[in-house]
DNA sequence: AGTCAAACTTAGGATCTCTGAG
DNA sequence: CTCAGAGATCCTAAGTTTGACT
């Protein structure tokens, strides 16, 4: 059987819920074990050589794989790693080594870097048979590449932004914590030898292959399928169709949010502020958090006092309000706005008596918000805006940049201006490249030798059309045109590049924008899909591909 | 109405691989 | 042919949503 490259139209409905009737798979692929240090490497602990137990020494083999990181150097990262790290200690270690300051991790630092070095020539042949029996399942008659066949290796926990866990111990996983799912009629996976799993069982209303828990946060994690699956791919598909229907409806809701911002109620009220801003602004709900679980980040209903500062009068626009937080991931959102002036005296009305640290929206959660979103529209959720506005948005701007007379260089240009507006909307950053500078620095060098090479050329065709008193050989009219057009690329590269600097397009691409609008715009562009979506996104999207129509209208 | 677990999508950075200029 | 760096892929953390339970 091959790859499903084709979603499931003309298959087969399942009953509600159902999300299979067979599936089957290898299990999951569990990392090596711990390999012990050779024995001309050391740990120092206060200038003295430490033999560590087996334990201990895979626990600062985890640190030491990590000393290049400036998360080491984090006092909060330090803490967690030593209190758990101790935990790891026979009691004899534990009385010696007292103080992180002390270790020296150096020579097993050293030992990884070359190991990494070593592996990376080696392995390929093997990730592809790693590849082949792990990354593969059957579900309902069609082979599928699972997304994440791997279970997670042991190591530190990498938290984003100031994570109070940072540093902790991720604990190998064994089979035994491990629940497979799949068919009760398929040839079950068979777990390591010597070990046995935690659980089988077969429900065919989930998608996940195998689970298990994760001791830092105790989520569950799952094993499941790539994107490219018919599972995800209709998923994705339902998605942007929900995201549609919102467009007929949207202009009542905004009625009815319009008319709530001057309810008796005040929890309608704050239901309304928060629905103004999730719509214009694409803020995600923002569910709560527990306290020192994880960073403190905060979402729309989860904004606090401190997060926003009204003005009457800034820039020369009256009621705005300037947003100062950070959101998923640690990302800061900043953003001046104006609004209207019946939800400026809301918010003001929010603010009073109250502290920072106070909820904005104290009498306001998710859980009522889409409560309230699923009962006006069925299927509406506070992120299916985002998809809403996004998709719109890229619609809209690739209508009004784009040109068919452009070269496709420019056309490709302005695809990526509609992408980045679209990116600045939801607030995709990401850290300017290490090298940016120096390779924005070599790109100007190549177009200004190209610019010289073509003015060269230039007085080369004039001197060649004096002397032969024609219209210059062909060949080098040809060589001015192709240096031309080069330097046009270059040049339109470059912009693209300065102008993308500390935007992430990807997520957007990925996730929020109707692959249709781009297909339909290749379409009538005359561009190919290809050049806008690589092998992974054109699989990804492979159902939009083949059914967009040039006329298709989000 | 609030709490919690489960299941799933979304996210940026790390790492790997490929490509095209020299 | 080589190698930097761009682009693709991997990794797994961090969100959202829903529904069971209290």
């Amino acid at each position: 059987l091959e790859p499903r490259t084709f979603l499931l139209w003309e298959e087969e409905k399942y009953e509600d819920g159902v999300k299979w009737k067979f599936l089957e798979h290898n299990g999951p692929y569990f990392p090596p074990e711990y390999e012990p240090l050779p024995d001309n490497v050391h740990f120092y602990y206060d200038g003295k050589k430490v033999k560590l137990s087996l334990a201990a020494e895979e626990v600062a083999l985890f640190f030491a794989q990590m000393l290049d990181h400036e998360y080491t150097t984090k006092e909060v990262f330090r803490e967690n790693f030593f209190k758990y790290w101790r935990k790891e200690m026979t009691h004899e270690e534990r009385s010696l080594i007292k103080n992180l300051d002390k270790c020296d991790f150096g020579e097993i630092h050293a030992m990884h870097k070359s190991k990494v070095e070593t592996r990376k020539n080696m392995t390929k042949d093997e990730k592809l048979k790693i590849l082949d029996e792990y990354g593969y399942c059957l579900l309902d008659h069609h082979k599928e590449r699972i997304g994440n066949f791997k279970i997670e290796p042991p190591g530190l926990f990498r938290g984003r932004g100031e994570h109070p866990k940072q540093g902790m111990l991720k604990k190998r996983i064994q089979p035994e914590d491990v629940i497979i799912n799949c068919s009760k009629e398929s040839r079950v996976p068979v777990p390591p030898v010597g070990h046995h799993w935690k659980e089988i069982r077969h429900d065919n209303t989930v998608t996940w292959l195998a689970s298990w828990t994760e001791n830092v946060q105790g989520s569950i994690k799952y094993i499941m399928l790539n994107a490219n699956s018919k599972l995800k791919a209709e998923k994705d598909w339902e998605k942007y169709e929900v995201a549609r229907k919102l467009k007929s409806c949207v202009d009542d809701i905004r009625k009815q949010y319009l008319l709530d911002l001057k309810s008796k109620e005040m929890s309608l009220r704050q239901r309304a502020v928060a629905l103004y801003f999730i719509d214009k602004l694409a803020l995600r709900a923002g569910n709560e958090k527990e306290e020192g679980e994880t960073a403190d980040t905060v979402g729309c209903c989860s904004l606090r006092v401190e997060h926003i500062t009204l003005h009457e009068q800034l820039d020369g626009s009256e009621c705005v309000v300037e947003f100062d937080f950070l959101g998923k991931d640690s990302i800061r959102y900043y953003n001046k706005v104006p609004i209207i002036k019946k939800v400026f005296k809301n918010l003001k009305l929010f603010l009073e008596n109250k502290q920072p640290g106070d909820d904005l929206f104290d009498r306001l959660n998710t859980n009522m918000l889409n409560k309230h979103l699923s009962s006006l529209m069925p299927g509406l959720t506070a992120k299916v805006f985002r998809t809403y506005n996004a998709s719109t948005t890229l619609q809209q701007q690739l209508k009004e940049l784009t040109n068919k007379s452009n070269s496709v260089a420019e056309k490709l240009l302005s695809y990526n201006r509609a992408n980045r507006a679209v990116a600045i909307l939801c607030n995709h950053q990401r850290a300017p490249p290490k090298s940016f500078d120096q390779s924005m620095a070599n790109l100007q060098a190549k177009i200004d030798a190209r610019k010289e090479q073509l003015s060269l050329a230039k007085t080369e065709l004039k001197q060649a059309k004096k002397e032969a008193k024609t219209k210059g050989s062909s060949d080098t009219k040809l060589q001015t045109y192709r240096c031309k057009e080069q330097l046009l690329k270059m040049e339109v590269q470059a912009t693209d590049r300065e102008e993308n600097k500390q935007i992430a397009l990807g997520t957007s691409k990925l996730n929020y924008l109707d692959p249709r609008i781009s297909v339909a715009w290749c379409k009538n562009m005359e561009v190919q899909v290809d050049k806008i979506y690589n092998k992974s996104q054109r699989d990804k999207f492979a159902w939009a591909i083949d059914m967009t129509e040039v006329d298709f209208v989000f």
